[in-house]
DNA sequence: GCAAGGTC
């Protein structure tokens, strides 16, 4: 017998052919640079042993798209792109060659066996490689085809998978299918619109050739920037009260703040103060003494967002500067995959082994020796898991001071570190509270004592420090104040987007996925509907992301026409998507229900735009005036 | 010239 076995990516090919080759493996070259072909056996249980041909993908082998001669730009109505045919074509030149390289070796195979990673993405890739292994093997048939179910690279976990071959679930690719059905057809409808829209009324734009696009996640992407900037701007401070005292003990002074939130009513303020006053005078009473231990907690496991958020927030990176330099890491082999959702290591993981490889570091070579005699521990386990990589890791010791780019040396620096503070013990302190009652008022004073750094001493991209200490109090000790004042204050405007702060709101509303997030980010930058700005005071600037006078134009005008509570600028539509995909996959729903229902969405969506789009005209003009 | 999703 003679099995094919394909995986997403040549980093997967390559460790599972040696996996189950057991070293034994004779390696071709295939017609794409970064693709191997790799030859071995394996005995698979029924069929005895057989020889294995293990190649692989690189992601998607086609995308959808319209035919240009009958629905090109200009050929047809946009709002036809809703019914147009849809053409699936091989995407990239590479593609083609991969697809060869399949039928190639399908056709004198008995079996097809699919290694693509356990996600929604990689059942469909699954499905890409099962049509292009059929051109020369009629008798593969997706009833027939063995699926393997892996989220590791463990050598039990891969023969386990190898030897219990599931199927491919064809309702996850019905889901994948949907999507980019829907993408397209939204996509390049209401890209046409808007650009041709744009091109008539405004003269710049024409000269500029600019292309204003539309994407069920960019525009998203561009509302949570634009959101945040009209509550900068439109942002009117109030006025609010409280009431503070300092109090005397011994030579020291402590002030010490009032428990209740601030107040916004003046009267009332003034009310609890004077009572205050009249009640108790200058002196008040300590009626609470705590002191409790307190734990700083090591982070969690690390994930695709977080690193790109950290990295924004630490060096100021942006997520695709991280993302570039975590993949350059990746195919030097210094650290894992770096597109995961999972936040917790597989209980077979071995730590250990790879916490000691970094034990020849100069920098943090000691901490690690200390983990390695005693210290460690167990890495906190988070919530998710995407079933296909495990958190992102070093996975050997480099001199990070020797990597080409500053990024790629910021980057393993940092998921190194990450990495051994997983493994470290939480920061250990000693918090203390004092209470004091003044007339009918309380007022507490904190204190905080790091008694044990731990992970903080290597992962030292933010402080935990002692305060100063609180003076001894005993209960029921009375005390002198030496003021007690009415305090007034205005409240503060939110500060415009950071960068780590949208890569955390398109996470939470699923906007994108681990690995296109950054894209987005970069695409509403590339089509300047926002722009990258320094601000602040010169020794503190941050950069922030701001819209631009288009960018704003464009969501408040779909904002103001006014979609059914489904705006194309908010995160909803998306969200409704993503919940309809995961019901088909569910088996709840099907592919043409949810094509249907969302095809008729987007339609309405376009005519009313459509009808409106005198709303998006003026909105671009209103702006540009009222700026110039 | 258009989308979003994989990956190199």
């Amino acid at each position: 017998m003679k099995i094919l076995c394909v995986a997403e990516k040549p980093s997967i090919a390559k460790s599972v052919a040696y996996t189950l080759g057991g070293g034994k493996v004779t390696v071709r070259n295939s017609s794409v640079k970064y693709v191997k072909n790799y030859d071995f056996t394996f005995e698979f249980p029924g069929v005895g042993r057989c020889s294995v041909t293990m190649t692989s993908v690189l992601g998607h082998l086609t995308e959808m798209t319209i035919d240009n001669n009958r629905y090109g730009w200009g050929k047809c109505l946009p709002i036809n792109l809703f019914d147009s045919t849809i053409i699936v074509k091989e995407n990239g030149n590479d593609s083609k060659k991969l697809v060869q390289n399949i039928a190639n070796e399908a056709r004198l195979s008995n079996q097809l066996m699919i290694w693509t990673d356990c996600d929604r993405e990689g059942e469909h890739i699954g499905w890409e490689i099962l049509n292009a292994a059929s051109k020369t093997n009629s008798s593969l048939t997706l009833e027939n085809v063995w699926r393997a179910q892996f989220s590791h690279l463990e050598r039990s976990h891969i023969i386990s998978a190898a030897k219990n071959p599931k199927q491919l679930d064809r309702y996850a690719i019905d889901a994948v299918c949907t999507r980019m059905e829907l993408d397209l057809r939204a996509g390049f409808s209401f890209t046409r619109f808007l650009t041709d829209l744009f091109k008539t009324n405004f003269q710049e734009i024409k000269e500029e050739r600019r292309l204003i696009s539309y994407g069920g996640c960019q525009f998203p992407t561009l509302g949570f920037v634009v959101d945040r900037y009209m509550r900068v701007k439109e942002f009117v401070p109030e006025e609010f009260w409280y009431i503070s005292i300092e109090v005397k003990k011994g030579n020291r002074k402590l002030p010490m703040s009032w428990s209740r939130p601030h107040l916004f009513d003046r009267l009332a303020a003034m009310l609890l103060y004077e009572n205050s006053l009249d009640i108790a005078k200058d002196e008040a009473e300590i009626v609470h003494i705590i002191s409790k231990p307190t734990s700083n907690f090591k982070p969690l496991p690390l994930t695709t967002v977080q690193l790109q958020k950290d990295c924004s927030k630490f060096f100021k990176l942006s997520a695709k500067e991280t993302l570039d330099a975590a993949e350059k890491l990746y195919n030097q082999g210094f650290i894992s995959y770096p597109r995961t959702e999972t936040d917790r290591f597989d209980p077979k993981t071995d730590l250990k082994n790879l916490l000691s490889k970094q034990a020849e570091s100069p920098q943090w070579g000691g901490y690690v020796q200390e983990l390695l005699d005693g210290k460690m521990r167990s890495p906190r386990a988070g919530k998710h898991d995407d079933k296909a990589h495990p958190p992102i890791h070093p996975i050997c010791y480099t001199d990070f001071t020797k990597l080409k780019s500053r990024n790629e040396q910021l980057v393993y620096q940092y998921v190194t570190k990450r990495f051994i503070a997983c493994c470290s013990d939480d920061a250990k302190g000693v918090k203390s509270i004092v209470t004091a009652k003044w007339g009918l008022e309380t007022f507490t004073a904190s204190g905080l004592m790091v008694l044990e750094k731990n992970y903080l001493d290597i992962y030292d991209y933010f402080k935990w420090t002692s305060t100063k200490e609180l003076p001894e109090f005993t209960l029921g000790e009375k005390v002198k104040l030496l003021k007690a004042d009415l305090v007034t204050g205005k409240t503060s405007p939110p500060s415009y987007m950071s960068e780590s702060e949208l890569i955390a709101l398109m996470d939470i509303n699923g906007i994108g996925t681990d690995a296109t997030i950054a894209e987005h980010i970069e695409k509403i930058l590339a089509r300047e509907y926002a722009s990258k700005q320094s601000l602040g005071e010169s020794r503190s600037k941050k950069a922030y992301i701001l819209p631009t006078e288009l960018g704003c134009a464009l969501v408040e005008g779909f904002n103001q026409i006014g979609f059914d509570n489904l705006s194309l600028s908010k995160p909803f539509l998306r969200k409704q998507l993503e919940e309809s995909l995961a019901k088909i996959t569910a088996k709840q729903e099907t592919k043409n229900n949810v094509l249907d229902r969302f095809i008729e969405l987007y339609r309405q969506a376009f005519m009313l735009s459509n009808q409106k789009q005198a709303i998006l005209v003026k909105s671009y003009r209103h702006i540009q005036r009222r700026n110039a």
